[in-house]
RNA sequence: GCGCCAGUAGCUCAGUUGGAUAGAGCAACGGACUUCUAAUCCGUAGGCCGAGGGUUCGAAUCCUUCCUGGCGCGCCA
């Protein structure tokens, strides 16, 4: 519609300048539109006017006068008006909205998806915690952000997979498997000594009880074969817990990764060597480097160390050189804020390969500062106080959990108060929004119960909406589908939360004000069809963002 | 010192990519349940958009210099 119209008013501009009533002939490349917030100045506006005013040496609302002139009669439009320093106003016939409202009944569960993708095939890597703990609330974070992203992106035609990159190689790793190792031997009574960096959280403990319990023999097993043992135990059993939380989350990743694998296929030797023909590594100090400052990094990167072992950031570029040999066109990391200063070496390496800087596409998620009765609580596995994800998602529930992390931009920093989010319970704006669903279904609940038949489209006269607010409401739900285009091209799903906040909104004053079951008939299917169209909306963002959609609350 | 993110109502945040009179939700105050669910609605109050300068028809938005807060700057992960 927003099109029809923006041609329209191409179509009007060459008309003045093959009739000489403008003269400078420029065509802007695209014609600015725009929905004004007022809704005193038309469903749509443009600054077409303002934009020419220059090339034309006008006055730009000289310039709208002839426009305007020229869109007089245009079938489309019910009334053309210039208003302030030279916008155009345009108010569209009702008809239109009717037309929103058949669009959305018809294409139920479709609507709101579009084509703008493509079919491009588009890669989202988020969470890929380390498997050295249960996830934290800022690991719930990414995950909902991620998750979130990747729905937008399909619901706007991508096709998307979503990743969990598994760092099941490294210190890190090993670290575990010295920790669980150690608590094993206490367990079996022998003296130890925990080392500082080891992980001191209790989890260790039942992990080394577990692997006792399973009677694991470790005995003529040396050092070092005793703590792969249990490295290779710990991350098995800690990822099955990260699949479960995420589980609770309703999170799904189409492939887990693991970086040991690429050692394993020899993958990290084999990208490091094309980046060695291609001149972009060299060797110094016994170490590999990388090039990164051709590409506007700092420094140049250490690849392997001089005592032969690789860092992290040479799995990190095998795996993310192999991303693109898998065919994606795009790729997205939902990385912690914490981790910025790792983005210039990660493009500076894809720039060296000839990527566009914009296919690795960081998301940075800022941190959660956690509360408990607005006291800061101290997170971190080794000190073995954290909140685990999955206690968050017990207490406050999976969709408030989800809402609330979508709620805000991410590269702006949350303040999470657990006994805030618990005590939300009823005024925690997903109910809000849920509520307005479960309303239209109470709506519809009660009519069948009245022997009132659902309309039907071919049966129900729209033209009986003719309150100002049911045309608004109509209007608001026409801007769903380009909301997720915003929300995809942008990577902002909280774009989605605050459309469904809004539309939450109008519905429930719209229901305050108004009965929708009332004596006369057509009014009575009109409205009916209305408020469904309503719930078709927020049933199709809800779930997309994976959350529920009760019908009675 | 360098870099990234943020700074908008008492608090938490939006702000359609530069548009018209800057908006919500909490918190405060006052109203609305014999009518489709009051987990709702209606109203009142609340602002130097961190500060200065610049760009233009027009700036919360872009450029620049500062100020404040957070986070990073390893042959750690």
């Amino acid at each position: 519609m927003k099109e029809q119209l923006r041609h329209a008013i191409q179509a009007a501009l060459k008309e003045c300048y093959r009739t000489g009533t403008l003269d400078s002939g420029v065509v802007p490349d695209e014609i600015q539109l725009e929905v004004p917030k007022n809704p005193d100045h038309g469903d749509f506006s443009t600054n077409l006017a303002m934009a020419l005013a220059k090339a034309e040496r006008k006055a730009p609302r000289q310039i709208a006068e002839v426009l305007s002139v020229a869109m007089q009669g245009n079938p489309l439009c019910d009334k053309v008006e210039i208003a302030g320093p030279g916008f155009i106003n345009f108010r569209l016939q009702a008809t239109h909205w009717y037309d929103v409202l058949h669009q959305i009944m018809q294409q139920g569960e479709q609507y709101g998806r579009c084509q703008v993708g493509n079919g491009k095939k588009i890669q989202v890597e988020f969470v890929s915690a380390n498997p050295t703990g249960p996830l934290h609330i800022g690991h719930g974070r990414g995950a909902v952000v991620g998750d979130a992203v990747a729905a937008v992106l399909q619901a706007a035609g991508f096709e998307v997979q979503r990743e969990y990159y598994v760092n099941d190689a490294g210190n890190q790793v090993q670290t575990l498997g010295n920790s669980i190792l150690l608590r094993l031997r206490e367990l079996q009574g022998e003296a130890i000594v925990f080392p500082e960096d080891g992980y001191q959280a209790g989890y260790i403990v039942d992990l080394a009880k577990q692997l006792l319990a399973e009677q694991v023999g470790l005995a003529n097993a040396t050092e070092a074969e005793a703590v792969e043992t249990c490295a290779r135990f710990g991350v098995a059993e800690v990822l099955k817990w990260i699949e479960a939380d995420l589980k609770a989350f309703g999170i799904h990743f189409d492939h887990w990764y693991s970086e040991r694998s690429l050692y394993d296929r020899g993958m990290v030797d084999q990208e490091l060597s094309k980046l060695k023909e291609k001149g972009l590594s060299y060797e110094q100090d016994n170490a590999l480097w990388l090039r990164t400052t051709e590409y506007g990094d700092d420094k140049d990167r250490v690849l392997i160390k001089s005592d032969g072992s690789y860092t992290y950031f040479a799995s990190d570029v095998a795996y993310h050189m192999e991303k693109f040999d898998r065919g994606f066109e795009r790729v997205i990391d939902v990385w912690g804020a914490d981790h910025h200063g790792y983005i210039p070496r990660m493009k500076a390496m894809l720039a060296g390969l000839g990527h566009a800087p914009e296919d690795l596409e960081v998301l940075l998620i800022q941190m959660v500062n956690l509360l408990r009765d607005g006291q800061p609580f101290v997170m971190g596995k080794r000190s073995g106080n954290f909140v685990t994800l999955r206690e968050v998602i017990n207490e406050v529930g999976s969709d408030a959990c989800r809402f609330f992390f979508l709620m805000r931009r991410c590269d702006s920093q949350l303040d999470f108060d657990l006994e805030l989010a618990k005590q939300q319970n009823s005024d925690n704006p997903v109910y809000y929004v849920q509520y307005a669903h479960a309303r239209v279904c109470s709506i519809n609940r009660n009519a069948e119960e009245s022997g009132i038949p659902l309309p039907r489209r071919e049966d129900v006269d729209l033209s009986r909406l003719e309150l100002a607010e049911e045309l608004a409401l109509a209007k608001y739900l026409a801007r769903y589908p380009e909301t997720i285009v915003g929300a995809a091209l942008n990577y902002e799903p909280h774009r989605v939360i605050f459309y469904l906040q809004e539309l939450a909104a109008q519905f429930h004053s719209y229901y305050n004000r108004q009965r929708v079951l009332v004596d006369e008939a057509a009014i009575t299917q009109a409205r009916l069809y209305l408020v469904n169209a309503v719930r078709r909306v927020l049933a199709n963002a809800l779930k997309m963002l994976g959350m529920s959609t009760p019908e009675q609350m």
